[in-house]
DNA sequence: ACAATTAGTTAGACGACTCTTATTTTAGTC
DNA sequence: GACTAAAATAAGAGTCGTCTAACTAATTGT
């Protein structure tokens, strides 16, 4: 049996590596602990078969590793889902919330019966693709971020980085949510803020903002 | 913030003080741990200011250790009724789950949602009165084991034991339900078997299953 | 090529929770 | 009052997950 912060570790390392090879110094900003920590851990994961580590490719998952991992992601946004639709939160309380339900689950026939409630939902309310369903990795990986777009690019929204109650009611208030549909106006030089429209209205974005909303190209 | 051992060991001490003076030993066997694990927890628990143990009383709540007991039994139950009835799993089923559910909650505001779209409970699926409703603690308190009766009385389940999977299928099947009427037809001597009816069938109950069947006289 | 940053390692520690084994109290019984 | 059974305590240890401080190795920019 694996504990909580085995799982959660294992989620971490799997979200970084859709965004190249994961390394521990970076895994111990994310998970929000100190070097040797991650050490200790990545050697305590080692023993158990459920990540690879070597100086030229960083830590990688194991095929037991990564589907620990990819049950793990995909509780925690049918969760999400739960909590928006069924209980009515709003998205931006309940990634903490799932956080915590993610590992309270036993049997893979839990998890199936509260898909089934909730539709089999292909995302979790950020957008983000619920594995199991299918093209889910696909999907993870073809988004790029709006900040990385150029004058004159139109594109949908995919998803949003779930993490920060704060963001994700700001990005709620200016309606830059999910498939909505969003158009580059202007970037002011520098690494400045970028203009963009949606529904009609228009908004200054930080770089920082834009960094964090994946859109496919229109 | 407690840990979620922590909220277990409350747990057990609210259940087994409805039943008289919690003292050490019962509570290790309770939590299937050894003798001295518990003197640590009780320990560990005073010094929170979650228990005050004598020599004389044995364990006791105090009022900060009782408010988060009733909260994780409400919470517990609250979700043993979330998972029979909007996931369909069987009574059997939920114990376990709801153990670890109950302290995947972070703020009474999701308590309350639960709640509400579980249309406020009085009680779990086997019966047992779910904090905060009215009247929860007289209910628990007032129920007697149908072990108990005498030949001829007649009574209605109010609650079994939740705890026995194996235990719960087979009142299942015999149709011993909470608000089940039950009659007492024979009592064997010498702690034999108890003859009973219920649905118009007659079926013998041992003194140990009939000792987990709480009634209210009739 | 070398200084500077970044990454990783070693060593020692601590709190939470658990164990076993052994001993001491306490309570109940004759 | 003495003896036994049950309960509690003491002592010592181990795992998991975390820390800080200090040190070494690897990269990288100029």
């Amino acid at each position: 049996m694996l504990t909580e912060v085995v799982e959660e570790y294992l989620e971490a390392i799997y979200k970084m590596s859709l965004n190249g090879p994961v390394i521990a110094a970076r895994l111990a900003e994310w998970m929000k602990v100190s070097p040797p920590t991650v050490a200790d851990m990545l050697k305590r994961l080692s023993d158990k078969g459920l990540v690879k580590t070597s100086r030229r490719d960083g830590v990688k998952l194991t095929k037991k590793g990564l589907e620990t991992a990819e049950t793990m992601v995909r509780r925690h946004r049918l969760w999400e889902r739960f909590l928006t639709d069924i209980l009515g939160l709003n998205w931006d309380e309940v990634h903490e919330e799932a956080c915590k339900l993610e590992h309270a689950i036993s049997s893979p026939q839990v998890e199936e019966k509260l898909a089934d409630i909730l539709g089999h939902p292909e995302t979790c309310p950020h957008g983000h693709p619920i594995p199991g369903t299918r093209g889910a990795r696909k999907r993870e990986k073809e988004a790029k971020p709006l900040s990385q777009c150029s004058v004159g690019d139109e594109a949908i929204i995919e998803r949003v980085a779930d993490e920060d109650s704060q963001l994700l009611q700001y990005l709620a208030s200016l309606g830059l949510l999910p498939e909505a549909r969003v158009a580059v106006k202007e970037i002011a030089p520098f690494k400045g803020p970028m203009l963009v429209n949606v529904c009609g209205a228009q908004y200054a974005l930080g770089q920082e903002v834009a960094a964090k909303i994946m859109v496919k190209g229109k």
